[in-house]
DNA sequence: CACTGGAGCCAC
DNA sequence: AAACGTGGCTCCAGTG
């Protein structure tokens, strides 16, 4: 017997394709005159780099070693050159036996011909992905990306023509140039509405564990403020914003997800150079870690144990303490392989079937994922929904995974956020049983553009 | 010239 | 034994 999708399943979906072909036709405003105005500036900045990357003794190198073929842009040539011409030892191999060539590869490499290309790259590709590609698509100053819930094994959805999904926020400099484009209508403003730790909070609903639960549910608790305390060995009260964001990427959902403390380990040691991380009172965390005991990494080799005394041993004993603090969810993963490696299926709490060859890491993966995408869709539904049937100005022109994008007009700002925020931590709610956590939700305006967005309290 | 896969980088 | 997931876009390099 093949399993099938349950009826509500097939209903979010048709439902969802209704709503989002209504973000898609309604479209986001763009400010096209700074597009094309940033697009010249950014051209401008890449070509004075270039050029400067052309006057370097490197470049000179380069020149000797490849002739007439030679090209900036290819990594390939920059490896040869690195690696090759000038005695620098390659770290890291990609699968296929080539040399890497990326941003963690290079910044070990102290040159500053290598560190301008990064920022020469850096420009390339907001321009040619981000203010181009946008550009192109842009039609009356209106930009209409597609959302597709046709195209992942998660049943997620995705976006394309163009990717609305993946505009750069993390680097300041680069989000603030393509952000500033975003912009609302005359007389309105921009609010994007966001699920707070969305993932985290499914995550605890599926695998049903009473301590992941009340991580989810206390406003007081915060695993990753928690994680960055064991990991970097600190009080609770030392632990600042940055620490507890590599603590988040870098310890919390790998290990949700099947990573192990090796990786993980690597990981955060190498956070406390690249990111400058340091304890609350300024103390750098090579230095606080040395006091503590720990100076070095480990051999972070799956063959050999973890050695006493190193950051490896320390990570793998704070990675079996974070399993004693989850023990349902730590019983639960080896039920959920075994039923799945029985069945060669399995279903997610929202009535979708996934059959197929999976990892262990997907299996643990899929189904937090994609529920926690539903709840986004569902909300979405309905808010379109509403928005008509009371017959408001407000247009949602977009969807990013765990946030909603609208255009609002100044006089429907309260009644929309009220509105939203019943609807995607209230509402759901009652839809949904298996939502056994509280759902929260955080809300930005802004009146400029989508890079100047404020946070806003929902009364 | 069209097409493909790899590598890399952007987001959640 | 093995080792975090999902996407889209761009460029290069290789193929036919």
């Amino acid at each position: 017997m093949v399993a099938t999708p349950s009826k509500e399943a097939l209903k979010l979906f048709q439902d969802g394709c209704l709503a989002l072909a209504v973000l898609e036709s309604n479209g986001i405003c763009m400010d096209v005159e700074r597009i094309n105005r940033t697009i010249d500036e950014v051209g401008v900045q890449i070509e004075d780099l270039t050029g400067e990357l052309k006057t370097d003794e490197v470049w000179k190198t380069w020149k000797r070693r490849w002739g007439d073929k030679s090209n900036l842009s290819s990594r390939s040539q920059l490896a040869s050159i690195l690696f090759k011409e000038m005695g620098y030892e390659s770290k890291h191999a990609t699968k296929t036996g080539r040399d890497k060539v990326d941003v963690d590869a290079l910044e070990g490499i102290d040159l500053p011909f290598v560190q301008k290309w990064i920022r020469v790259e850096k420009h390339k590709k907001l321009r040619s992905t981000y203010l181009v590609g946008i550009r192109r698509e842009v039609c009356d100053g209106l930009l209409h990306p597609s959302f597709n819930l046709h195209l992942t094994r998660t049943y997620r959805g995705s976006c394309d023509s163009p990717n609305f999904q993946n505009i750069p926020i993390r680097d300041p400099e680069i989000g603030g140039m393509i952000r500033r484009c975003f912009i609302p209508r005359p007389g309105r403003v921009l609010v994007e509405v966001d699920y707070s730790a969305l993932e985290f909070r499914i995550a605890s609903c599926f695998w049903s564990d009473p301590a992941m639960i009340r991580y989810a549910s206390d406003s007081t608790l915060d695993i990753h403020r928690d994680m960055a305390a064991e990991c970097y060995k600190m009080p609770v009260e030392q632990v600042t914003k940055k620490p507890r964001f590599y603590a988040k990427n870098g310890f919390v959902f790998p290990e949700l997800y099947g990573s192990y403390y090796c990786n993980v380990a690597r990981e955060l040691w190498n956070a406390i150079e690249s990111a400058e991380l340091t304890t609350a009172d300024g103390v750098d965390l090579f230095k606080h870690l040395r006091r503590a005991g720990i100076s070095e990494l480990g051999a972070c080799d799956s063959h050999d144990k973890p050695v006493k005394g190193t950051f490896e041993h320390h990570i793998c004993q704070v990675e079996k303490r974070f399993n004693e603090k989850f023990p349902t969810w730590s019983r639960k993963k080896d039920e959920w392989l075994k039923l799945y490696q029985k069945r060669g299926w399995f279903r997610t709490m929202t009535g979708f079937v996934c059959a197929g060859v999976f990892s262990r890491n997907e299996l643990y993966n899929y189904p937090v994922q994609g529920p926690a995408f539903h709840c986004l869709l569902w909300s979405l539904i309905q808010l379109v929904k509403q928005i008509k049937k009371r017959k408001m100005q407000t247009l949602v022109v977009g969807q990013i995974h765990d946030s909603i994008l609208a255009d609002v007009p100044e006089e429907e700002l309260d009644d929309y956020l009220q509105m939203v925020k019943q609807i995607m931590t209230v509402d759901v709610r009652d839809h949904w049983a298996w939502i056994v956590a509280p759902l929260g939700v955080e809300a930005e305006v802004t009146r400029t553009n989508w890079f100047e967005k404020k946070a806003v309290e929902i009364k």
